[in-house]
DNA sequence: CGTAAGCTTGAAGTAGTTCAAGGCTTGTGG
DNA sequence: CCACAAGCCTTGAACTACTTCAAGCTTACG
């Protein structure tokens, strides 16, 4: 098992600003996991002992409606923390987190990091700082959401794969989503989002294989109604 | 002006984690604002330098979707604090404030605060622990945005408005918003949102008197659909 | 007491949902 | 390696929820 002071995941999370000493503390009670595609890492409602960091893969965080559908929040890739909000407040996560892939990620445990969330100033300001970012991002969500028609948001969480995430040797989304997961992000019915994507293809925006997504015509995206 | 450690709605809010000498000086800098109900306390892309803390009255945080239109992301009330996620970042707002009615408030440069955050865990923690509650309540409304119908959404916001901010003596809502506003916050058009009100009114769920709103029949909110 | 701002309603149009059926892939066991 | 089943993907058609525009009404306020 690798050493969290030589990790370079490090770099991207909030982890970074752990002392040296605090860092070989962690190093010595993390546990490395791997989780196969599909694998429910935790599920809305569990309380959580720890907080996992995301080395390779990607997950979906959801959250179950009343109406029994589930609706995709976020999406966590190489140097996300998953179960950071449960580290700060004592309650049960409200979140699940699914592998979309197969996932390696190492689980630290709440009383380990704790300690250095008291009395590490700069730890505690940069978690506060991932936790800023975060919000303001719910809040685009939010208005996004609210204002925006499920074509344009469509089209925004396929640029956003595309930029974020990237896009593999053939050029299709490096990141494979089923349609369900498409309609559970954008928030409408799977058959919606198929007609969706039907219709980017027939226009020639994207190209589909199976599942894939390649995009075709970035800038008709951007400009979408 | 009175001082912040007699401050009844410091009890409310993080600052309750600050030392005796650190609220001495913080009260020493602050300056108390009267705030006319329809003010704009800041606007989106504004650099804030320094937080707001409510005393009294209301305000909604706002954010202007593409299409124009205004999206209500949050109510605050009385112990609430404003641009909290300016003093961690180092950004512009990503939000409006506007007054729903005459406030009271005291703003605190950020200058004096933000020694206190890096220097004073148990505060920073308290910050974090209000921003991780934030956060819950924004993936719950981005669930409900996008899973639930309009009518479900007008009857939440309007039980929420009466169970956080209670009533008048006569039993209306002691909020007062306009159809706009309804409309703001369900993420919907205003014409909608009145349509929905008349329903509720009709089926005496509420009754109406100008924009003022009552409930009748509780119940009937909580079951819906 | 007049006018502007906000509330209400109607009617027509559009976007999104739902149910139902059929077609492709992918993986598994014979 | 093939066949078949299961799980996706795709499409159609009817329905419902929401929007938009347009007009009239009520209320608050100078």
């Amino acid at each position: 098992m690798s050493k969290c002071e030589s990790c370079i995941v490090r770099e991207f999370n909030a982890l970074k600003s752990l002392t040296r000493e605090e860092l070989m503390r962690v190093s010595a009670c993390k546990t490395a996991k791997i989780f196969r595609k599909g694998h429910v890492i935790f599920e809305e409602g569990e309380t959580l002992n720890g907080v996992y960091c995301v080395k390779s893969g990607v997950c979906k965080l959801t959250k179950m409606s009343e109406n029994g559908k589930d609706q995709v929040v976020k999406l966590v890739v190489k140097g996300g923390l998953l179960g950071k909000r449960s580290l700060v407040t004592e309650q049960k996560t409200n979140l699940s987190a699914v592998a979309l892939n197969d996932m390696e990620m190492c689980f630290v445990p709440k009383s380990e990091i704790m300690d250095d969330l008291n009395k590490n100033p700069k730890f505690t300001m940069d978690v506060l700082k991932t936790m800023a970012e975060d919000l303001k991002d719910s809040d685009e969500s939010l208005v996004n959401m609210a204002q925006k028609s499920v074509k344009r948001r469509m089209a925004e969480i396929l640029m956003y794969i595309h930029d974020n995430f990237g896009t593999d040797d053939d050029g299709y989304l490096s990141i494979v989503l089923s349609r369900e997961d498409y309609a559970s992000i954008v928030g409408t019915a799977t058959e919606s989002a198929i007609r969706i994507l039907s219709q980017f293809k027939k226009e020639d925006i994207i190209s589909t294989s199976g599942k894939r997504i390649k995009i075709e015509d970035y800038h008709s995206l951007k400009w979408m109604e």
